[in-house]
RNA sequence: GGUCUGGUAGUUCAGCUGGUUAGAAUACCUGCCUGUCACGCAGGGGGUCGCGGGUUCGAGUCCCGUCCAGACCGCCA
């Protein structure tokens, strides 16, 4: 037996007893005449005592010797401290160490092993099993178990059903890049590896599985982010004999269920809001909604003057920034500078300060009077004492502009509170985008979402506007999950290919198993996908994905603890039959 | 593919308009210390300033290139 107790379960109430521990050397504090260890395990820390009084010579010997993270086993009694210590919960207790073994020694760490660690990303990602000892990624990933528990327990009551799919199928040339997987048996063919498993998931419903779910690991070849890895855990689950309604309720169900279970954070009927309606007032499809800050469009209040900017524009619009009268100009201009930083890409900013005694003072006061600027605050409710930003340009790249704005002023004036929860539906997006670069139509969701009802015919006419069976739950301004009820007949399907610029022929090369399915007998059903990395993240209010997972890739899609990706020897090249075709560098 | 920021001791960073022997904190080592818990005190060791080239009497500092890391844009059905 290694131990008889943790590190973090022995109190007062254990005193007098003779425990075994085993653990990590947090810290020595040695005296001289006493040596105190901080001993660390998964569940806390315990202090263990060596006195020269108390203690065998052989056994203040050997403790003298112990250095950070060596892992030692210890028997001893539980005594009560002199001195105690109110800031941990075995802080009144220490153990009087009769015996003490080596397990194992340890090279000194290259960081410290604490809450604030002096280690940055870069090392600590190389030495991650290290990291994985510090209280923010043990705590992180102990919640993500949690979490994926309390998942599991949820949609087990509800009767959903874990299948697993299949990693290794096919490359679609729709969507996200896929990473690829060569073949030994198969010369000169590869798998792909699922960005998810739709086709599956639908396929498990015509197969009469009914409700589906799985936790699964999702991959796409695409550029990282803070919040984006190439391999990812998505929540997947799929539903047969439903409406958009139903779906909506059991997986809003599932959200409450963790907000409660994690947080005892109740909340009401999640509200719900367009895809037209987001983008029009936040400017966004994925709003976050603890804090107002509204758009106001102003064209009707501010195209009838001689300011050429705004009456050029296709859109002019603005948000009332709380309290932002009362900046300097120097903070304006800084301000302005941001916006014009070519990653949000603004070419100016207009302002209005709303000064506290009703009167207005802006940087366009030349072209607009006090009556004029009045009717802008009124659309953007600004109060006295704020600061209005205003932009102007084509549409759909100002929304995407003040939204960058309003998402940083917010998080500058600590709206943005992380104990706080605002879910929200977001319905009815759109079937098709357009790609500004091809002049092309493609799905945005996916290709296998269903329009609304009676929208068929409008993808002849105007393709643009027809609208889907397709929703996101979004949650503090971060997309947590989407999905959409299905196309279940082949006739649909096919049409739907044919707008997406398929050939028949390449349709039914890359989905004939899925139409043919479709004619036996497939059921209605939608479904939707949670990422659990982000959604993790956010129930726990971190901002970053990295610290939930054990061993994430760097913005390079490297493990640089394994040294993952790595070449292949041509052994094993030549029995894939592969040939590298890589140019030098000049 | 692009924009920006960074790379100096084990680690996190400072290092001005180029100018003696490149510093601090922390970690580490040695000694001291009768209740420590961010222990304290005294001392000590520790550097290819990412790499390559250039400008200069002289480069951590300026210029060019390159590699690496991070954030973002494009991308992510």
């Amino acid at each position: 037996m290694y131990r008889s107790n943790t590190c973090g379960n022995l109190s007062s109430a254990d005193i007098n007893k003779t425990v075994t521990l085993a653990g990590w050397v947090q810290k020595t504090r040695d005296k001289g005449f006493m040596i105190w260890v901080d001993l660390r395990d998964r569940y806390g820390i315990t202090q263990l005592i060596f006195d020269t009084e108390r203690t065998d010579p052989s056994v203040i010997e050997l403790a003298k010797t112990l250095g950070r993270e060596f892992v030692i086993q210890v028997t001893g009694t539980v005594i009560e401290r002199e001195s105690k210590n109110p800031n941990i919960p075995t802080g009144d207790i220490e153990i009087l160490v009769s015996d003490l073994k080596l397990l194992n020694a340890s090279k000194l760490p290259p960081f410290t092993i604490e809450n604030d660690t002096d280690g940055g990303e870069d090392i600590r990602m190389k030495y991650r099993y290290l990291d994985i000892r510090r209280n923010p990624v043990k705590n992180s990933l102990i919640f993500r178990s949690k979490v994926a528990n309390e998942v599991r327990n949820y949609l087990a009551e509800q009767e959903f059903i874990e299948v697993e799919t299949p990693y290794l199928i096919k490359s679609t040339p729709e969507g996200a890049r896929d990473f690829v997987v060569p073949s030994r048996m198969n010369e000169g063919e590869f798998y792909a590896l699922p960005q998810s498993p739709q086709t599956f998931k639908q396929l498990l419903m015509v197969g009469g599985m009914d409700k589906y779910f799985q936790i699964v690991k999702c991959f796409r070849d695409e550029d990282l982010r803070a919040d984006r890895q190439p391999e990812f855990t998505q929540i997947d689950c799929e539903m047969a004999f439903v409406e958009q309604e139903d779906i909506l309720n059991v997986f809003e169900g599932l959200t409450k269920h963790l907000l409660k279970k994690l947080h005892n954070f109740e909340i009401e009927n999640f509200p719900r809001m367009t895809f037209d309606h987001a983008m029009k007032t936040y400017g966004n499809d994925k709003p976050d909604i603890r804090f107002g800050m509204e758009f106001g469009e102003l064209n009707a209040v501010a195209q009838h003057k001689d300011f050429k900017v705004f009456n050029a524009a296709e859109l002019v619009v603005g948000i009332a920034v709380p309290g932002g009268a009362s900046y300097t100009r120097k903070e304006i201009d800084k301000l302005i500078d941001w916006v014009k930083r070519p990653q949000v890409g603004a070419l100016g900013m207009v302002y209005v300060k709303c000064n506290e005694d009703g009167s207005f003072k802006s940087s366009v006061d030349k072209f607009y009077d006090q009556n004029d600027l009045a009717k802008w605050a009124e659309a953007t409710e600004a109060k006295p004492g704020d600061l209005i930003c205003v932009l102007s340009g084509n549409t759909n790249k100002v929304r995407a502009q003040l939204s960058a704005l309003r998402m940083e002023l917010a998080e500058r004036l600590g709206l943005r509170k992380p104990n706080e929860f605002a879910p929200l539906w977001v319905i009815d997006f759109p079937l098709l985008e357009l790609d500004e670069e091809t002049g092309h139509y493609h799905a945005m969701h996916h290709p296998f979402t269903s329009p609304k009802p009676g929208q068929l015919e409008l993808l002849d006419t105007d393709p643009g506007a027809v609208k889907a069976n397709a929703y996101d739950l979004v949650l503090n301004g971060n997309e947590i999950g989407g999905g959409s009820i299905r196309i279940h007949d082949k006739e649909t399907q096919a049409i739907m290919f044919k707008h997406l610029g398929f050939t028949p022929e390449e349709a039914e090369a890359q989905f004939g198993f899925l139409m043919d399915a479709f004619q036996y007998g497939a059921p209605p059903h939608g479904g939707l996908a949670f990422g659990l990395d982000r959604l993790v993240a956010i129930l726990g209010g971190q901002e970053t994905i990295r610290d939930f997972i054990a061993f994430p890739k760097n913005n390079s899609g490297r493990d640089v603890m394994i040294d993952a990706p790595a070449a292949l020897d041509n052994e094993q090249l030549n029995e894939l039959n592969i040939a590298l075709n890589i140019q030098e560098k000049m």
